[in-house]
Parts: C-alpha cells; structure tokens; sequence
DNA sequence: GTAATTCTGTTGCATCTGCAACATTCAGGA
DNA sequence: TCCTGAATGTTGCAGATGCAACAGAATTAC
C-alpha cells in the first residue's frame, strides 16, 4: 500500500492530507486493493455500489452499451482519478454504464460513508477529506452543467459558439486554445467531425470566429 | 426562522435531523435570511459564491444568457429546493449563469464550509448534515450524466430511444408514463416539439414504441 | 529522407430537423 | 352544453447534419 502513497497524496480527494493519515485511513477496514486485468468489467451491472475506486495503475473506461449492443466511450480514467463516487455515495444500482478497465490496473476501494462513521469523531483530517470529496462532486457537477448548457443548443453552430464562450470565459480572454482535436471536440459537442470542420470553415468565412489550429478568436 | 421549520425539515439536506438542531444550525452565524421581489438577480454575475440557499418561499429560475442577449431556462427552484450549492462547494465564480427571483420570494442562505469548520467537531447531526449534502451532490450529479448521456446521441431518435431505455430501466418495466409533456420533452431532448411529435409518429408506425398519451411501451 | 500513419479539411447526397402554419383533441369554466 | 384556451398532432419547406469517401497537411516511426 505505501508504495502508492505518492499517487494518492496528489489526488483531489487526498489533496493537503498528511501522509500518515492518508495510511492510516486506506489502511482501515473500509478500504482495499485490487489488480484487473484488461477488459474486466469492476462493477457488476446492476448491483449497488458502496466502495469509490482510485485508479493506482492503468486505465478505466466508463462504457455506455445501449441496447442495439452498440458501445460508446462516456469517460476515461487515468492514475489518481477517482471514479463511482456519485454511485457510492446515493447507493443506488449503475444500470446504464459499465466500468471496465482497458489495460491490466490497480484500483484503491473506498468505502466513504463507512469512513465517515468510523471515524468522523476521531479523525482531524476528516473534515479536509469531506470538503474535498465535496469540492469534488460539486466541481464535477459545474463541467457536467456546462456541457449539458453546450449539448442543450438546437443547431451544431449554437453548440460550438456556446462552447466557445465558455472556454473564452474561462480563460478570461477572447482568444483561447482548443483542448480537444477535432474528432474530439465533435464528440463532445455530440456531432461528427465532418459536420463540425465544415462548420469551423462557415464560422470563420462569415468572420464570427478566427481558426489556426487549435487557437480559436472570438471576432463579434 | 422558527416557521419555515416545516419546510426545512422535509428538505434534503435537513432529512432526518431533529427539529432542535436544525434550528440551532439555522440560527447560527453560518446562515442568514434575505427577501426579494420579483426579477431580482440573486447572486452577482462574476462574484464568487460562499453560501447555497433554499427556497422558503417562491421560485427562483437558473437562466443562462448567451452572448446575443438571448436568455434561456436551465432550472427552476420551488420551495424546499437547495440552489447554488455546486458553487459554494468550489468557491468559484458563475460567469456563465443568473440566479433569478421569478416571483417574490425568500431565500435561507447557508454557509455550508463554515458550518462545517464551526461545528464539525461539537454537533453530532452534522455527519448527518454531511451525508445528505454528499448524497445530494451525488444524485445531481447522476441525473446530469443521465442527461448527458442522451444529449450526446447524434439524431432525435436516438435521444428519444437512450432516454426511453432510460425510463424503462429505472422503472423496471418496458412500459412507463412520461413525467414531461410534449412541449418539457422536447425541451429536454435538446429539440422541438414538432420534430419531436413527427419522430414519435414515425417510431409508432414502425412498432418500435407505442405511444398513448404519456404512456409508453417499449416493444423491440 | 521517406514511408506510414494520423489529423484535418472538403464535398456530395440522402436524410433529418428547425421553423412556421394549421388541424385536431382535450380539459376546465361559464 | 358550449366555449375557450392549451396541448398535441400533422405537414411543407428550406436549411442543417450524418455519413461516406477522398485529398492534403502534419506528425511519427524507421
């Protein structure tokens, strides 16, 4: 377990806590470790979840199989990423999406809520865990607004624009970097990369955005 | 403050603690009440957000304004409704939404960081206090990558399809009601009533649902 | 340097969908 | 019962977009 200690002091959920209380709580009961290898589903499809997952090696994908059979990539987790904390904490059954892991992985289980109870009253670094599981789930829930806002807007045009402005806002700036390619960012936009060059190219013809790149002006 | 107990009690972050500890909690420096009349922006636009308020009394509409002045509902908050909550987790400024009294209105403002600092090692309800907003956050969070997960389909049909399964499976059944009309459904598939009609049409015909009124059959 | 591969832009076409206008059904009140 | 307004369904049309196929640019591997 040590020998993860500095992946997990880096990650959100652990961020300012001691070393030796980060060990004391992964070594507790309400925690524990587990190696997949590629390809292996980590939650049973319909059971309720308790235990958070901490990837400590390799990759976890979030896969949603619609009912065609046909399976699209939802998210993606690296090292340190914490993932199933949503499921964890309501306790309710994940009937929509598996989570598989893409390479051979190691996966730290936490048990939130039976750390909370365990050792709520004990604990000094508790309540840094809970404002940072907080500070987690509602960050989490600000990005998931913003793409809903983006997703929301009836025409591709609408979609982009809308995701411009945000990231403008964001950068505080007119004049910003993509952080996707453009297959990328026509996924997230929800729509095919094709449509989106050609309407990158409309945009920039009729002098309402500048493109170099992945370096985008708002003009307007 | 003591009359809105009622409501207080029956909220979701109060669920399960005794009347005497709301009210202690409440009445304490983390919280304060604030009255407002109708069109009335609630927080500043840009400003950093340290307190979460619940609706005592009216609606309070979360709108969004793109860049060409156009504004459009993104939520709406009834009584008992926790709002804000996201940003006063992070701390972070809402560049990107207005809060907005739609009718007259009163708001209890809570600071839920300082709640918790003041009170975390004296008050045996705030765990209770913890897992409800935990768990709150956390069913948000869920109901938004639902959502997510729908919007991010390329056609209507789809949309409709991955929402109905959506329905399907937290009912158990293949048969369902649809909690929106025609109008709300459209609006949350991202699309418009006529579009959505003319697909629920088709989709009839070709007997992959059946449609009466707001009940649903799943049939493939 | 060259070949291979990936990323990006363009285009044609069939289909889908936003939008507007109108028809029909439904629900509640006078 | 009839009237009225709201909700729902239908349709035509223009424009938008998914999809497939291809071409050029950029990047990587050898």
């Amino acid at each position: 377990m040590r020998k993860y200690l500095n992946i997990l002091k880096n990650t959100d959920i652990f961020y300012g806590i001691p070393e030796q209380a980060i060990l004391s709580i992964i070594q507790s009961g309400a925690c524990y470790l587990k190696r997949y290898t590629a390809g292996v589903d980590i939650y049973e499809c319909g059971t309720s979840i308790s235990y958070a997952g901490i990837v400590l090696e390799g990759e976890i994908d979030v896969i949603h199989a619609s009912s065609n059979g046909h399976e699209s990539i939802v998210n993606r987790f690296f090292q340190g990423c914490l993932f199933g904390i949503s499921y964890s904490c309501t306790e309710t059954a994940n009937t929509f999406n598996h989570f598989r892991s893409t390479t051979d992985a190691t996966v730290l289980f936490i048990n939130i809520r039976l750390i909370l109870r365990e050792r709520y009253s004990q604990c000094e670094h508790c309540l840094l865990l809970i404002e940072n599981i907080m500070e987690s789930l509602a960050a989490n829930n600000i990005r998931l607004n913003h793409k809903i806002q983006v997703l929301s807007q009836h025409t591709l045009r609408k979609k982009i624009l809308t995701y411009f402005e945000l990231l403008a806002d964001q950068n505080g700036s007119r004049e910003f970097i993509l952080p996707f390619n453009r297959e990328q960012l026509a996924s997230y936009l929800g729509s095919e990369r094709s449509s989106l060059c050609r309407e990158l190219s409309k945009l920039s013809e009729e002098k309402i955005i500048e493109v170099d790149k992945n370096r985008i002006v708002l003009l307007n």
